[in-house]
DNA sequence: TGTACATCAGTGAACGCGCGTTCACTGATGTAC
DNA sequence: TGTACATCAGTGAACGCGCGTTCACTGATGTAC
């Protein structure tokens, strides 16, 4: 296939990143090679290259891309129905087996947190952006004005990657059963302390 | 070298163990070959398959080799200072500077949960096992009877994974700060209200 | 509006490289007598 | 205890393979007149 019109190429684009949002997610982003990427995305590996620089640039995007829409959804939630139960939403949400089962559509924080921490700075810098935007919306959602409002919004979102991530290595279901509910009444009684602390 | 004797074989297999929990914890196990790990433990890759039949044997007894140096950690904790205390203890640990700018000598659980849910069985199991060992004892540790204590072990425990994963990840200080301290209030909290439920 | 031509999105072969693993070999260790 | 020999830990070259990236090429798109 020769030369395409800019939408078609638009497109192109968009597939790619859509393709590798979810192949990291699923898999890891050492694990997922540019090949399987393309592939995913209806192309050959050629022409990757007229879209970003290197695999590093795409996996920044994709990771930029993937926490931009979990972002949104919490918005949405919380214009949706409120700032408390906004935020009692998407700990449900979080929590849900079809997010702990399903990492492909899932927090890009919770699937590659780790990975991230071992990558060069433009993937990390993606992933603190990712972090701080999500962090920042639960602090302002949490607006009952304790004094550390951020802080108690970082320990909430802690509290739900660690215990997604580790759902998701337990091979045992029953355990990863234990971890959920152990991080969701955690989390309500966090939720319903408002004045609480040490 | 030729064949050398028992005593230095057992050597061997030890400082090939220690330099692949070191190596896995500081840069994934993907990312970490097994040329590395022998180079680091003072020989050549070819004798490495008369310690581990392959990468994934030798992946999955590294975990467990450091997990349970982790988990005796903890008991010595609770064995030196009394079952609260011993606990308070290990948080404070696992939420240090040292520890989350040091994960080659730290819980294998935080630097490596989201890699291993895209390993092997045998990773996966190794990594399962360390985690339920270490919930127990926090399990046992936390003797204030309320009706879920292996719950309310699992969600400390899955804030302390959360916060040290997303610190780590995070390439701001102040960001990273206020994740380890939202999470060790969170924790105060919890172990400050044994009957508290939801 | 129609024509001539430069641009460049996508193809598929090719590149150098490092990976996990295998293997022939060496010679000290461990064992049988 | 001493001797002869089988074992096998460790070496280093070699294997096939898949990786990220490059490149010559194709031909529809976009542009200049």
């Amino acid at each position: 296939m020769p030369r395409v019109s800019k939408e078609a190429k638009a497109e192109s684009r968009a597939r790619i990143l859509s393709a590798a949002a979810r192949l990291y997610r699923e898999r890891g982003i050492e694990a997922t090679s540019v090949g399987e990427v393309t592939k995913a995305a209806g192309m050959t590996h050629g022409g990757f290259y007229r879209h970003f620089s290197s695999k590093d640039d795409l996996t920044a995007a994709a990771i930029e891309h993937s926490v931009g829409a979990w972002a949104r959804t919490l918005e949405r939630l919380i214009a949706e129905h409120g700032h408390a139960k906004g935020v009692r939403a998407y700990v449900e949400m979080y929590l849900s087996d079809e997010h702990i089962a399903g990492p492909g559509k899932g927090c890009p924080i919770a699937a590659l947190a780790s990975e991230a921490a071992t990558s060069p700075d433009v993937v990390r810098e993606a992933m603190s952006a990712g972090t701080e935007r999500i962090i920042g919306l639960l602090e302002s959602a949490l607006d009952l004005s304790p004094p550390d409002t951020r802080r108690r919004a970082a320990g909430l979102f802690a509290s739900l990657v660690g215990a997604v991530v580790m759902a998701r290595a337990t091979s045992s279901n029953d355990a990863a059963l234990d971890i959920v509910e152990g991080c969701r009444h955690a989390i309500n009684r966090l939720l319903a302390s408002p004045a609480a602390s040490k």
